[in-house]
RNA sequence: CGCGGGGUGGAGCAGCCCGGUAGCUCGUCAGGCUCAUAACCUGAAGGUCACAGGUUCAAAUCCUGUCCCCGCAC
């Protein structure tokens, strides 16, 4: 089919990849702009536009899709189809019905549930047991189009955003290629979304990121799990200069009884507000993340430490 | 030039502010103890203190530059 793709993170590239080993005649890539980007400020390409010029597919990088330059551009393209996974802009009527057949997207949740910005993260924050992917027909509404095909993946007792990420994105890439082949075929049926059932997963926002013990021991886990890697659940410990930011990135329920936020033994096994959670890494501000046995060798948090 | 932290035997760290014999926890190796052990005891090996200059009688420690890593913000 000719294809244009339209993504810009590392979640991405598995699908972008996946359509050109099909065999698809991608004749244009869409992605964010490069933008200002991590330490230094340095003007850095998205994963999508670094990958796709790696594989020299014509690549375009519009500030806003909506601009009628871009519009009247990506219509002439003659697409049979548009293939968006987070692509991070909301594209309009005139976008969404500029190929022949539509434009598809890849959405890394159960819709109708989680639709929005942060899928994996809250389904593994709310505690679902499963979750996958699944993609739709895009329209106006909010990942509201209907669903062509998904799949599911159960979530682990040890399961991070990001061991979910890229469990994900693989088989999300692979679901779109399949769709695509069926809707090539002219045998996609899709299914309209019901409306119950469906959540919004907002975006992950920094206040949240601050692990809070008086919780139950299940939803500091599911905090600390579902932010990690990135942003990272936090927490402080005192240390001999001073109070010291730990980012707490895997973690797992344990029996446990004690003050919120109080250390019951030498190798993090934190009292919450009902049970307790041992980390089982951790990372603190300027260091390298360390399994619990390492962390621990280099800054104690001995049994009866107060953590906030 | 967005803000900040860090590079010290194989691992994780302390020491740096207030220059002067390389420290801690662990691992490794050897021996011992034990029915036995990831436990305990004894001993040993292993480090150009990221790199390059500078100051000094003396630099891991102070000054300058370079490379690499990380957190925040974005």
């Amino acid at each position: 089919m000719r294809l244009a793709f339209l993504g810009t993170p590392e979640f991405a590239i598995p699908t972008l990849a996946g359509l050109i080993e099909a065999g698809h005649g991608l004749v244009r890539v869409y992605s964010q702009p490069p933008a200002p980007r991590g330490r230094g400020q340095t003007l850095t390409a998205s994963p999508v536009q670094t990958f796709a010029e790696a594989n020299g597919l014509e690549t375009r990088t519009p500030a806003s899709m909506r601009a009628p330059e871009a519009i009247a551009d990506f219509a002439a393209l003659g697409l049979d189809a548009a293939v968006v996974v987070a692509f991070g802009q909301i594209l309009s009527p005139e976008i969404l019905n500029a190929p022949r057949l539509g434009c598809y997207n890849l959405h890394a949740s159960l819709l109708p549930r989680w639709r929005g910005a942060a899928p994996i993260q809250r389904a593994l924050m709310a505690g679902d047991a499963m979750t996958g992917v699944a993609v739709m027909k895009m329209t106006a509404g909010l990942d509201e189009g209907p669903v062509l095909a998904s799949a599911t993946t159960r979530i682990d007792a040890l399961d991070t955003a990001g061991t979910l990420h890229d469990r994900l994105a693989p088989l999300g890439a692979e679901l779109m290629v399949q769709t695509l082949d069926r809707l090539g075929r002219g045998v996609a049926a899709a299914q309209p979304q019901p409306d119950e059932g469906a959540t919004y997963a907002r975006k992950i926002r920094a206040t949240e990121t601050a692990i809070r013990w008086d919780r139950e021991a299940e939803r500091v886990d599911r905090q600390i799990r579902g932010l990690s890697p990135a942003p990272g659940a936090w927490l402080v410990a005192p240390g001999a200069r001073g109070p010291v930011r730990v980012k707490a990135l895997l973690s797992r329920v344990e029996d446990g009884e004690g003050p919120a936020g109080e250390a019951l033994d030498d190798d993090l096994l934190i009292a919450c507000g009902r049970g307790a959670v041992r980390i089982l890494t951790a990372q603190r501000e300027g260091r390298a993340p360390a399994l619990a046995a390492e962390f621990v060798r280099g800054f104690s948090v001995r049994r009866g430490t107060r953590l906030s």
